[in-house]
DNA sequence: AGGCGCCTCAGTCGTGCGGGGGAGTGTGGA
DNA sequence: TCCACACTCCCCCGCACGACTGAGGCGCCT
């Protein structure tokens, strides 16, 4: 027997995932709660093999339940559901001790599926997920060799300079000293870098120079205010 | 109809294979294959859903076969096979695209569903190794001990909450979704954490996370504009 | 000669951000 | 009982930022 416990705000959804597990004989919903603290306590009282968590949550959310149940030796495999597909949510779900992610939009023979996997132990993602933690997994570290963005290429050598100082924490004023020019060249030349690489702004660059290795940790200054 | 493809240097475990997988409907062998270079050429013209693959192989092994099959555009799933539970298999397996990862020992039942979870798209990964693989994902690389920054000891369990999202670039409002709260609550916590690292805005916060290994590149989404 | 890409700047405009204040809740310790 | 602290939320305000449009100068290429 499948000792099964539920977690989401929403009873309605909570309601229709009991109806369809309750469907598969060898299944049993021993739990259900609300929010990621409940979910904790439950987990500890209720010793369920399969814990189906949502990833947004009040009072505490599905990452961080997970992360104090996957802690504890519960001994629960935590499948983690969620509406939205985002790398974010993915990645700190595994981080977090998630032995499964899908995603709400699944098929109920799907779910259930899945259930079995991570009763027996196994981890499953979803498709659509799949490929990007393979890809996180093609390059670990830099020994095998970064991709070293392509988009860098596009920048010209001017909007370069102009990141790397972006990155390095300075405002579009600081950039206009270092490189002797006019504030307004700068914010013409930041604009053509966000349009270039794709993202919203300069602190999503900041982030982008530092995934993509543009700038490391370790090598420039840490800010202070002084 | 799941179309698969048997690729083992034994014959016996070929058969052995074609006998399970032909107990179940919706599964066709449509091919058998006794090393990789073999492999390669048969699923090019055979289309297989899903591959299962061994790892040792004379002339080609699964590994290499494997990567072959992944870089071209077959649409298969590939699931490793193995006899010996070893991490070089397992890592190379998914490096090279695997899908799956299972040990011969498994059930048939197991490997039965480990197909159709293939065949949907999915990942599965056999007991014995999720927990590696999740461990890979919770330590990057070999250095777990990091600077440890004394003023994050400082900071309270919302605040760091709040840093964290803030350093994988969500705006003050992404981060009150995420948390459940007032955008001005929000504002009221990054105002806490600037004051408290000494540092004057946001983007130096972003900074300082990645200086600080509060986030480490590689581990988070690379931001873009969806 | 003309076209093109890069660098340089100006101006306007809307918005997110951060500082400054204040205020209410609940919890836990002195 | 009272106080400290964390967490929640509200207001106002100034400003840096980024989008947009437009413009001139420079070197290089056909």
């Amino acid at each position: 027997m499948t000792r099964i416990l539920l977690v989401d705000d929403q009873s309605l959804v909570r309601v229709g995932f009991r109806t369809i597990l309750e469907t598969e004989p060898g299944f049993e919903v021993v739990g259900e709660a609300a929010d990621g603290r409940d979910a904790v306590t439950k987990a500890k009282e209720l010793r369920p093999d399969v814990i189906c968590m949502d990833v947004q949550m009040p009072v505490l959310d599905g990452l961080a339940a997970t992360r104090e149940i996957c802690e504890g030796d519960s001994g629960a495999s935590v499948l983690m559901l969620t509406t939205f597909d985002r790398d974010d949510f993915l990645f700190e779900a595994l981080r977090a001790g998630a032995s499964g992610f899908l995603l709400k939009t699944a098929e109920p023979e799907h779910l259930i599926d899945a259930i079995h996997a991570l009763a027996r132990g196994d981890a499953l993602l979803a498709p659509a997920v799949t490929r990007r933690v393979i890809e996180r997994f093609a390059t670990p570290d830099g020994t095998t060799t970064l991709p070293e963005a392509a988009e860098l290429d596009t920048l010209t050598e001017r909007e370069r300079e102009t990141l790397m100082l972006l990155a390095r924490g300075h405002s579009n004023g600081e950039i206009a000293e270092r490189l002797y020019v006019g504030e307004a060249t700068v914010k013409t030349h930041v604009s053509n870098v966000l349009m270039k690489l794709g993202i919203r702004d300069r602190i999503h660059a900041v982030i982008w120079a530092y995934e993509h290795g543009v700038v490391q940790a370790g090598t420039g200054s840490v800010p202070t205010v002084e």
